[in-house]
DNA sequence: ACCGTTAATTTAACACCGTAAACAATATCC
DNA sequence: GGATATTGTTTACGGTGTTAAATTAACGGT
């Protein structure tokens, strides 16, 4: 009895709708413009609307990271697609994940906006899914012996390395012409140099011999 | 004729005063809990008196970001003092980096948020003045022959690692029980031993002939 | 001592915000 | 058709940043 209950669909529907639209007014207006009534004007709703689908602006701000989130980790495992050499996969992995800063800057600043404890398990579930692509890139260099170390400890640092260029290219920080690109690439290449596993000083050795036998 | 105008003295008294409120408003309620009323009742001032001070909150603002660089230029000029080893410097440098944005995590969050385009040059300048730290220490590794490369290069990469590392912790995203200590640590080691100069090479071989010396 | 003038501050007002409660509309079941 | 439950809108409240008007305070000249 009574008016019909929104459908699961129906409700996912809005809340998709509504997390986009709130995305793109991020992205328009920055985080201090948006309004949930901006964001109700933009959905064509009265502003009260929204509060049937979303407990509260925080619960829909968290939709939006955990939505960026799902798309960064998206960005990353195509840019590394096909790409079975480790270290190629690190190199690739640097330049997805500076891209992704680079092109969609206002979802990667509300993804990592900091001072916000979550307190919505899903964001950091979302989050775990980019994450996860560098982990599992930084396991399989270790395992094929590209790399040598305690994994988690390379992939933090890995992560942090980037994750800084990225940070500081989108705050404007970055001084005397120097490309952020160029930052991510020093970062990766020394990575892989410091870091170097059996596999890899192999291979580099035998670069040299070649060479040295090539001047003789 | 008339009631004085206020000296510069008074002026920059009160924009001090303000200035140290709002960071302390900050550091306990975080930046969206912060308004410019509460400010006031702080100071002990009607809401509209700091607008005879500050052209907008937005400015109050730049003041306390600019404030809070300095405060950062100095403890990293603090926990570097009397360090003349190159490599010891850049790795105290990193300890305090990250000292700094875990002792006082608002003032590093304030610092650097991201998104928001400065247009307060002041606040550029003391950004300036916190770097020169870093880029100075890098300058002298490199001339020490402790680091090979492209100073600026060099300075950008260090600081990126380091500070993604400070933005990630604080942000609550490192996972695995891995501190961010550890982290810095293993950067600061990767960046020494993949930017190797001349000396650092030496003094390793150095300390390698000694070894297998005593072995035998 | 009073006044005019000028600057500093307070008060009042505006437009906007997030959010909750009262309200109207609507679609189902009996 | 009437009762009812769920939707969306309207209304309302306390808060915000900011501006304009009103008030207060401090001086020089008379």
């Amino acid at each position: 009895m009574g008016r019909p209950v929104l459908s699961d669909e129906e409700v996912s529907a809005f809340r998709r709708r509504a997390t986009e639209a709130a995305a793109d007014l991020f992205a328009q207006q920055g985080y201090e413009a948006f309004s949930m009534r901006a964001l109700a004007k933009q959905l064509g709703c009265s502003h009260a609307t929204p509060y049937r689908y979303f407990a509260s602006k925080e619960e829909l701000f968290a939709c939006v990271r955990a939505d960026g989130f799902r798309r960064f980790g998206e960005a990353l495992r195509a840019g590394t697609a096909d790409i079975e050499d480790p270290a190629d996969r690190l190199r690739a992995l640097g330049r997805a994940y500076l891209g992704f800063a680079q092109s969609a800057p206002a979802a990667f600043a509300v993804i990592f906006e900091m001072g916000q404890t979550t307190a919505f398990p899903f964001v950091d579930e979302a989050a775990l899914g980019a994450w996860s692509v560098l982990y599992g890139t930084i396991e399989d260099a270790v395992e094929a012996k590209v790399l040598a170390g305690e994994v988690a400890l390379l992939a933090h640092t890995s992560w942090a390395g980037v994750h800084g260029v990225a940070t500081l290219a989108l705050a404007g920080k970055l001084t005397m012409g120097i490309e952020a690109a160029s930052i991510v690439e020093t970062m990766v290449e020394g990575f892989l140099r410091a870091h170097a596993g059996a596999a890899a000083t192999a291979k580099k050795k035998r670069a040299r011999s070649a060479k040295t036998r090539s001047k003789r």
